[in-house]
DNA sequence: GGCGTGGTTTAGCCTTGCCTAAACTCTGTT
DNA sequence: AACAGAGTTTAGGCAAGGCTAAACCACGCC
């Protein structure tokens, strides 16, 4: 049984790995998880003797396949609540992160399973992320950004790559969200801004940084 | 803000004191809460500097006003959470205590706002007891016992003390809901059973335990 | 091929919340 | 009025999870 804070430490891993595609190093954990350097070795070297991630000193650490199925159901848990507080409880989609971090530790196997047969087995959360099932299996998300979209492209908005609320509060303001038909009408060569017509009628500029964290598919 | 150990020995004491109409002793909440006395001695210390509780070195502890708004907050946040769970998620009245637990220790007053709204406002959890308001407010529950309930008088169950899986599960078996119309038809001097007519027509003897947590309406 | 620097680890300390053992207080009984 | 025993508190310790300061490695650069 992990901890609150290992279950942090494990989804933060499988994150930064991209589920495990890679080496993690000791300071983009302790960044992620605002936590310093020091702790971080220490919770990396409880974790690898509990066998939930690999690692070897001064070569970074990387998450195991057992680790992976547990980071897998919180991250499951986690989305199933940011559903669950849009679709029945009214929340924005900028208002769900905060309190799925907590509810995605609440430990009961039978909560989930109805959960999930109460919303209906959703398949994606209110940011277009893919929902795992009880195995941690998943869809996966198409992988053009915005950013890299070529000029007269179409697409749809299918998915942001970050839930924290001043970046989605930006978007309800420029009229984006998911679902959102766009069209790349230009990209500017000074600082890599994308000029994008949204539902045919409305011409935004959309900033390099946010584009890179918006999903398109089609 | 309390931390999630201050709010359950803040329960228990609001509990112990019967809201806080007596002082609690020490030894009752090391029992309550599973902890030896010496720890219990500590919490104290801790919760009085933070002034909600009163305390005297070996004279009990009491909640005090502040103390009582919060530990009402986190009853209310548990009631309604049983709410949710049996109404919504199909849970039984035996299922729903220890999952509650957890998750009345959740911090967003948004989604218990919301959580309310969308179960209706309720005024009673799944055990017949009353569901606080955001002020804390609530509506007494009816005080006689079924142990207590004369023989020949009538009544309908209204609430249980006793939200133990054990002892809900003994009384799904027995017949016996929120709800039920009884009718005492004998108490038995030897052992201090009571004998009950169930809805005019099942008869079963309930022992003096069980039935000291069977709290009677009407 | 040595050296500096940034990244990483270790050492030692703190708080929280629990424990055991020992000391202390209250109270009922004689 | 004194004391025994139950109940309570204090002292000291431990694990988790964090911190700072200091030591340690690795790698690129001259």
């Amino acid at each position: 049984m992990l901890s609150y804070a290992e279950e942090n430490y494990l989804k933060a891993i499988y994150h930064l790995s991209r589920g495990g595609l890679e080496e993690v190093s000791t300071n983009a954990i302790s960044e992620q998880l605002n936590t310093k350097p020091a702790s971080v070795s220490d919770m990396i070297r409880k974790l690898a003797k509990k066998e939930v991630v690999i690692y070897q000193k001064y070569q970074g650490v990387n998450i195991s396949p057992t680790g992976k199925k547990l980071a897998l159901q919180v991250i499951r848990k986690h989305r199933l609540w940011e559903v669950f507080l849009v679709d029945h409880l009214r929340f924005n989609w900028d208002q769900v992160h905060e309190v799925a971090e907590q509810l995605e530790h609440i430990k009961s196997p039978l909560l989930i399973k109805r959960l999930d047969e109460f919303l209906g087995y959703p398949k994606y959360d209110p940011h277009g992320d893919p929902i795992p099932d009880e195995n941690g299996e998943f869809t996966q998300k198409p992988a053009v950004r915005l950013s890299e979209l070529e000029v007269g492209l179409n697409g749809i908005i299918s998915a942001v790559e970050d839930s924290g609320s001043l970046f989605l509060q930006y978007l309800d303001k420029l009229g984006v969200s998911l679902g959102t038909k766009v069209k790349v009408t230009d990209r500017i060569a000074f600082d890599g801004s994308t000029e994008i017509l949204i539902d045919q009628n409305k011409k935004v500029f959309i900033s390099k940084e946010a584009a890179q964290n918006i999903l398109i598919s089609e």
